[in-house]
DNA sequence: CTATTATATTCCCATATCGGAATATAAATC
DNA sequence: GATTTATATTCCGATATGGGAATATAATAG
């Protein structure tokens, strides 16, 4: 099996910096593609390839104005990833709830056992 | 230029659903190589491939118990992600905070404009 | 030293990428 | 209709993937 297709789930599509940065820039506002290519300065093709990515995974939508296509965030498809990294927040925050009885085990094992 | 290397970052590591897995079940204790390729269904060979990545973007530690080695989460390394996703967060649930000038601009130029 | 067990690495292949160049399509303007 | 402007698509190449099979390495037990 080779790699996933970036458009498979937004967590691939969201690997690529690029698209990344696109979203945020898309956060400030809507912007064609051709100024997303400016910002970016990256060409145009490149540029319309991360948005057809972008948007078959829902995170942006476009709108045609005249010779003009806008393209705007969808932030809620973003939500999956923020869900997936929340579920792990505990972990890395003071607060270890359930996690803290893990991580007493294991220190607890590692001064009980050899080292 | 190819796609990035899946240990270029953390969201290239994450990008894979096997690894996503990965840590959700490091998250519950720390297991062996032959522990996760059971739950996960696959061989051995595949999730030591896997390991190496997320060890390479630091999101999980081993540690050498005998003949077995040991992983476990590091959830902090997680933390970009839910850093960046949560830039996004007043976006999609009621508070629009300073995204609200955008939303009305749009939604007013939208009615001023043709449709 | 020779199993045995646990893990990592190498080799392979089908698949997909990202970007640029060139080209096609779309929409507005003359 | 021809031209200009904005965008999308196609073709290409270099690169990387993820998984299986086979193999190598590590560590413990006999």
């Amino acid at each position: 099996m080779a790699r996933s297709p970036t458009t498979s789930d937004v967590f691939n599509a969201v690997a690529e910096v690029q698209r990344r940065q696109i979203l945020t820039l898309l956060a400030g506002s809507e912007l064609s593609v051709n100024d997303l290519a400016e910002r970016l300065e990256l060409r145009q093709p490149a540029v319309s390839k991360h948005l057809r990515v972008l948007k078959e995974v829902e995170l942006v939508q476009v709108r045609g104005v005249g010779q003009q296509r806008l393209y705007s965030l969808n932030a809620a498809a973003l939500k999956p990833i923020n869900d997936w990294a929340s579920t792990f927040q505990s972990l890395w925050t003071g607060r270890l709830d359930r996690l803290e009885a893990h991580l007493a085990e294991m220190s607890a094992q590692q001064q009980g056992e050899d080292l």
